[in-house]
DNA sequence: GCCGTTTTCGGCCCGACTGTTTTCAGTCG
């Protein structure tokens, strides 16, 4: 998980949404559904409601999404005292971990309300054992196959693993994906969900297709053996879920052909954007569900997303857009928007060779680039030497490698070839904000990459006055992986985005968005801001074997989460218009 | 409890599937 940057909008968020569920266990209308809201803006904020308070005072909260007085009241009394009244006395009432039996599949507010007062369960432990001693069956209003279910989404949640990487899901995406095309009858087949929407990390696989004989289809999908079945969660005409060994839900839903639009756009969600979507389908008079528009009963699109969309007087939206953060408000205005698409990037700035931790050879890395992925040019920029786990490069390696790559470069242009190495480097910075290779070999080189590669856990302050030193150096052209996370594994560098935003267009520094499908950094709303702040942007593979190169195409998803256009990213653009970017052809 | 291209009051997304039910509430996406 990222590490909480805002530490008091994540415990304010908690308690909300702890306060949501307990509304919900009273039977109370709508305001769980306002407490959850706000939890869930409290998290996307990218400013503490601590500095806001202290800025704009109350006002500042109330004029947050999703916030009015009372829960900006409720801002205050934590930030003044650390406590939430209305949360003490609820938690006085139900002295129960939500958290943890929340998270239980197939557990809702009601539930757990309900085996608290019948049995006394207050945690997931508990629960385990009522269940195990037979208690929840006998119970009036339980039975044999709740209990069931109850222990083995307990088994579930404890061997579960959250989300998966995009890339590592993809491969098996794609198989089921083939499995299900070739039964008979079975036609436009999507894969929706978060995957279609290109989310760094993917829950689960959603699949959509229109199929003339839709019961063979769903059969031959609930005993797919390859991947195998592990369990059948639900089985209907329309809808089956199945889960794999390793935990992931796989659903597939079968349609009618006019409403194949309607269901695609529903499964693609995300969730917000269909809500979003629906309020404007009543307003309009409409209602919208996944089965089509409808004026009345009477179905007026459906069969393709596109006309859903006009009907509604909007422009079609990318599902990479599709995340209730203003693309609604986009399409309803004119300005056209083409995000980037993976033949717009002419070469790749982030490859190491085998001059330090990499696989390749200079020459084998150029052939792959120019034959195999049609770019124009490369840039080889291996590890400098304070990276000894690396074989980071030293000054005179460098001048070395100089000379290697100005010798292939020769034979390109001997044969008239259009292809271009650059040499640049990814140099570390160090703890005080310096470099681990001197000025007068940086400026030699076409461009310079640096990076945070060690010391990622300095606090706020320190950590980004480093950055900034980096940011301001005039030999630094491009920051590599600015916050240095690894999806579900490292958490982020806790820099001052909003300075590190100044800085870099102050400076005219790069942005890399690193391809990498672990680290995916910068991410998307980041991407997007930087963009809006008209700093440049990279797009890099971050390459250390020759299919790493191929890495790219989930850069280009992440940045078209992030709203970008082909203008956005330098290494869309020709060699001559690319190396005006670097700061020491401007200066 | 929030919010406003119908609204400062009166709405608040929608349907499938499950389990224990015999008409539905709860959960999920």
């Amino acid at each position: 998980m990222v590490a909480e940057q805002f530490e008091v909008n994540e415990e304010i968020a908690k308690i909300f949404h702890r306060l949501g569920v307990f509304l919900d266990m009273d039977g109370v209308d709508f305001k769980p559904t306002a407490y959850q809201r706000a939890a869930a803006i409290l998290r996307t904020l990218d400013q503490s409601v601590a500095d806001i308070y202290r800025l704009s005072d109350i006002k500042g909260l109330e004029a947050l999404e999703g916030i009015g007085k009372n829960l900006a009241y409720k801002i205050k009394e934590y930030l003044g005292t650390g406590k939430i009244q209305t949360y003490e006395k609820y938690l006085k009432l139900y002295p129960i971990d939500i958290d943890n039996l929340d998270e239980v599949p197939g557990l809702g507010p009601k539930t757990i309300k309900w085996l608290w007062e019948e049995l006394g369960v207050k945690n997931v432990s508990d629960l385990k054992i009522a269940a195990e001693k037979g208690l929840v069956k006998n119970l009036p209003r339980g039975g044999a196959k709740l209990e069931q279910n109850i222990l083995n989404n307990l088994n579930l949640v404890e061997t579960a693993n959250k989300r998966w990487l995009y890339a590592e899901i993809e491969p098996l995406a794609e198989k089921i994906k083939a499995q299900l095309e070739i039964v008979p009858g079975v036609s436009n087949l999507l894969i929706t969900g978060s995957y279609r929407r290109k989310k760094s990390t993917i829950g689960d696989l959603d699949y959509v297709t229109v199929a003339s004989k839709p019961t063979l289809v769903m059969d031959v999908f609930t005993n797919l053996q390859n991947p195998k079945v592990e369990e059948i969660i639900s089985h209907g005409k329309t809808r089956s879920s199945i889960r794999l060994a390793d935990g992931l839900e796989i659903d597939l839903r079968v349609v009618d052909k006019k409403s194949y639009g309607a269901a695609c756009q529903y499964f693609t969600g995300s969730k917000e954007h269909n809500i979003e979507l629906r309020k404007i389908a009543i307003a309009k008079g409409f209602k919208l569900n996944e089965y089509g528009l409808y004026k009345g009963v009477k179905q007026v699109a459906g069969s393709s997303e596109e006309e859903i969309y006009k009907m509604l007087g909007l422009r079609y939206i990318e599902p990479e857009l599709r995340e209730n953060t203003g693309e609604i408000e986009w399409a309803q205005g004119k300005k056209k928007l083409d995000l980037i698409n993976i033949k717009d990037i002419k070469g790749d700035l982030h490859i190491h060779s085998d001059w330090d931790g990499g696989k390749e050879s200079i020459s084998d890395l150029a052939e792959y680039a120019r034959l195999k992925l049609g770019y124009e040019y490369i840039g080889i920029s291996d590890h400098t030497k304070f990276l000894k786990i690396e074989r980071g490069l030293d000054e005179e390696q460098l001048m070395a490698q100089r000379l290697e790559i100005q010798k292939i470069n020769a034979k390109y242009k001997d044969k008239h070839i259009n292809f271009t190495i650059l040499q640049g480097c990814e140099a570390n910075i160090l703890n005080d904000g310096s470099l681990d290779i001197r000025d007068t070999i940086l400026k030699q080189l076409d461009y310079v990459i640096a990076g945070l590669h060690s010391q990622l856990d300095m606090d706020r302050e320190e950590i980004t006055a480093r950055m900034l030193k980096a940011i301001n150096n005039p030999y630094i052209d491009i920051i590599s992986h600015p916050f240095t996370g690894l999806i579900n594994r490292r958490p982020q560098a806790k820099l001052d985005w909003g300075m590190i935003l100044t800085a870099a267009k102050q400076t005219g520094t790069i942005l890399e968005i690193n391809a990498n499908p672990l680290r995916l950094d910068l991410e998307a709303p980041k991407i997007r801001e930087a963009k809006r702040e008209g700093i440049k942007l990279v797009i890099d593979s971050d390459t250390h074997s020759l299919e790493d190169m191929n890495q790219i195409e989930y850069g280009i998803g992440e940045a078209r989460r992030g709203w970008v256009v082909k203008e956005d990213i330098i290494n869309t653009f020709l060699l001559a218009h690319l190396v005006k970017q670097f700061k020491r052809n401007v200066l």
